[in-house]
DNA sequence: AAGACATGCAACCGCTCTAAA
DNA sequence: GTTTAGAGCGGTTGCATGTCT
């Protein structure tokens, strides 16, 4: 037995969005908020589906959605985010302040994905194109000299000057190292904190576990037990738990160097 | 000026995951 | 333990707009 559709398509809207559907779908939440995507066309009077209703909402009318071009750091962390999560958007916008994964995905797809095949760098990968595959590119730069040309230089571990020098890659502007570390999932209170933790790569310590942080509430790999309260952090963030020890995933880390993280 | 082509992005589709019955 | 509904995610599509010839 297949799985019903998600709503009665033949009755409902496709397409773009008109000014009256947006006004009708933000009063509605506004006014009952979020959440039970599947009545709510009907209760807002939107012939539309749910999950048409939702991603207009997450994807371009919430509130707090920053619009416009992504800025340096935001293309540095993006990458950096991609190399170790690859394409989970999803957990990558959960880093970008107002970004959604959706935004971020077609950016990644139009812009970043384009710059790191010019300079010869596989995306998927991370690593240097028709280079063995021991060669694992560890640091990039991206940085607009103006609107047009993108300086790009990057350094390959095991690769001979010569060889670099060879390639079809742009060379001009600062270094940037690409330490892989993330900080916890930006929350509307910690914007500040976020962005501190994405542009200097420190990690401080966090009141919860890796796993709750990433929404993985009631995980049976979550590390909150540590601290005697066993899903506590999913109930509550003002838990205070020592979680010294644990490296930027919030595991246990031992000395381990996550750098050497290799992604497929 | 007009058609062809390229680009960017909003939106859709199909799948997976999770929780509740 | 199984089934089902709802929500969310990632891949893909299609259209509007910009650029090139």
């Amino acid at each position: 037995m297949g799985r019903s559709p998600c709503c009665e398509k033949s009755h409902t809207n496709k397409g773009a969005w008109t000014k009256e559907e947006d006004e009708r779908l933000i009063a509605y939440i506004k006014a009952h908020g979020e959440g039970c995507w599947r009545s709510l066309p009907k209760a807002a009077g939107l012939l539309r589906c749910g999950k048409s209703c939702r991603l207009r909402w997450i994807n371009y009318l919430r509130l707090d959605l920053k619009r416009g071009n992504f800025t340096e750091e935001e293309d540095e962390l993006i990458i950096k985010l991609h190399s170790l999560l690859g394409n989970k958007w999803s957990l990558i916008a959960g880093r970008l302040p107002g970004r959604t994964d959706n935004e971020i995905k077609n950016y990644w797809n139009t812009h970043i994905r384009r710059k790191l095949l010019s300079c010869g760098i596989d995306p998927t990968t991370h690593r240097a194109i028709n280079e063995s595959s021991t060669q694992k590119v560890t640091s990039i730069s991206f940085a607009s000299g103006n609107d047009e040309k993108i300086n790009i230089k990057a350094e390959f571990g095991t690769i001979k000057e010569d060889e670099i020098s060879s390639r079809p890659v742009k060379e001009e502007c600062p270094d940037l190292n690409l330490e892989l570390r993330i900080s916890p999932p930006y929350q509307q209170n910690q914007q500040n904190r976020a962005l501190e933790q994405s542009t200097t790569g420190s990690w401080r310590t966090s009141p919860i576990c890796f796993t709750c942080n990433l929404g993985l509430k009631k995980s049976k790999d979550c590390s909150c037990s540590d601290s005697s309260n066993r899903n506590g952090c999913s109930s509550s963030r003002n838990i205070s738990i020592n979680i010294a020890g644990y490296d930027f995933l919030g595991l246990k880390t031992n000395g381990l160097d996550y750098r050497t993280l290799e992604t497929k």
